[in-house]
DNA sequence: CGCACGCTTGATGCTGCTCAATTTGTGTGG
DNA sequence: CCACACAAATTGAGCAGCATCAAGCGTGCG
C-alpha cells in the first residue's frame, strides 16, 4: 500500500476538465475523491454518456487491468480532487497484494453491473421511462428529499439518458402529469406514488446498490 | 488451485439448457469449457441479448464477486461443457490466491469492457449498421472465410442485435445492397470493401481484442 | 398430405431525431 | 437599473427508424 501512495498524487481539477481521452493508453489509474465526474463518448461529433462516477470510486479500471487502451473518455463536472496512480504500479501490485487485488476485482464488478443495468434500461425502456427512474434513483440518495436538483447541466443529463437537448425537455413536460413539478434544474417531486406507478422501477436495473 | 477444482464440477448440457436465472442468488462460478452460450435478459416478455459467451470464459462473475444476485440470464445455445465451482469456494480463494484473483480481475476486465462497447453501438448505431458490423466482426474470427453462417437461429441474433425478427430481416435485406447476400443462415460477403464502407466499424466498438 | 415452425413481406402507427423559431434565463456593460 | 447579447430551454413541424400486427411463404417432419 505504500508503494502504491509514494507514487501517487492528489490532485485538484474544477469543472469540465477532461482527464481521460478516448483511445489514449491507460496511463494513471483515476481515483475520484471528492466531486463529481462523468465517464462519456464521443460518437459522430455527438456525446453520449456512459455513466457517472461519485466518490469514493475509480474510474475506467479496467482499460489499466487489461493495458489497453480506454474506451470513453472522462471529465469532471465540478471542483473535484482526484488521486492518480501510475498504471505501471498498478498492474505490479495486482501480481503481489491480494488485498488490493480484490478491491479491485469487487470494483470491476460494481462497474460491469452497472453497465450492463444501463444497457438493460435502454434495451427495454422508453426515454421518458429512463428518465422517470432517474428522478426516482436521484430522489432515494438525497436522503427522502421531495426535489431532486440536476447537478449538472441538461445537456449532460439529456446525454446519460440517452437522448437529446430537445427530448429531455418534451419528457419532462410529459412527466408533469404523472406526479412532478420542474423548476428550472429542480425537479418537485409531488407525488412519488403515481411516478413510481409510471416509471415502473425494477430493483436489478434501477437500485444502485444490488 | 486443487481447493478450486475439488470443489467443482464439470457438467456436459444441450442445446437451450438455462443455467442462471436472473434475480437468483449467484450459487456457481460458470466456467464455459466448450460450446457456445448466451447472457440475456427478460423483460416485458420479451428477452434481449446481453451478450454472447465462448471458450474459455466465465459467465456472470461479478455477481459471485459482488454476492449479489444475477442480473440476467444463461442459456446454452448448443452443446456445451461447463465447469461448475461454487461461489462460496470462488469467494474463499479470492482472499487468498492472487493468482486466481487477477485472473478473475482480468475476467471482470474484459466483460465490463465488452458492455461498454456494445453500449456504445447501441447509442452510436442503428439497427443495420449494428448488423452489419456484427457480420464484419463475425468474419473476422472464421479465418478470412468469405461466408459467414449464424450459429443460432434468427430470433436470437436479433435479440443480440437489438431488434425484431422482422426488422432483422428488412435489415439483412437492406445490406443485400451493400456486398452481402443471404442464403438461409449463410451469410456471403462478396464485397467486403463495400460492406466495410457502409458499416464504418470502429475498433474501440468492434474489435473483441481491444 | 397437413401441420408446425421459422422466415419474409406489407401496412400502420408510435417514438424520438432534426431543424428552425421562439421564449426564457443569465451575465455584462453602459 | 436598464438594455443588450448570448446561451440555454422550450415548442412546433416534419420525417426517419423501428415496433407491432397480420398475412403469406417455405421447409421439414410426423
Amino acid at each position: 500500500m505504500e508503494r502504491l501512495l509514494d507514487a501517487a498524487l492528489l490532485q485538484q481539477f474544477p469543472a469540465g476538465v477532461v482527464l481521460i481521452h478516448e483511445s489514449s493508453q491507460a496511463d494513471f489509474l483515476h481515483v475520484l475523491v471528492e466531486g463529481l465526474a462523468e465517464i462519456y463518448t464521443e460518437q459522430d461529433g455527438g456525446e453520449w454518456g456512459i455513466s457517472l462516477v461519485y466518490p469514493v470510486s475509480t474510474f475506467i479500471p479496467a482499460a489499466i487491468i487489461c493495458d489497453q487502451p480506454y474506451l470513453s473518455s472522462a471529465r469532471t463536472l465540478v471542483k473535484s480532487r482526484v488521486l492518480l496512480i501510475p498504471a505501471e504500479r498498478v498492474r505490479e501490485i495486482c501480481n503481489q497484494d491480494i488485498v488490493f487485488t480484490s478491491m479491485i476485482a469487487k470494483e470491476l464488478a460494481r462497474a460491469y453491473r452497472g453497465s450492463v443495468k444501463k444497457l438493460k434500461g435502454h434495451l427495454a425502456r422508453s426515454t421518458v421511462e429512463r428518465l422517470a427512474n432517474w428522478i426516482l434513483a436521484e430522489s432515494k440518495k438525497d436522503a427522502h428529499q421531495e426535489c431532486v436538483v440536476i447537478p449538472f447541466d441538461r445537456g449532460t443529463l439529456a446525454s446519460h439518458i440517452g437522448t437529446t437537448r430537445e427530448n429531455l425537455s418534451r419528457s419532462l413536460g410529459y412527466l408533469t402529469d404523472h406526479g412532478v413539478r420542474i423548476r428550472g434544474r429542480e425537479i418537485a417531486i409531488d407525488d412519488k406514488d403515481q411516478l413510481i406507478l409510471f416509471a415502473r422501477p425494477q430493483r436489478f436495473i434501477d437500485d444502485p446498490m444490488s
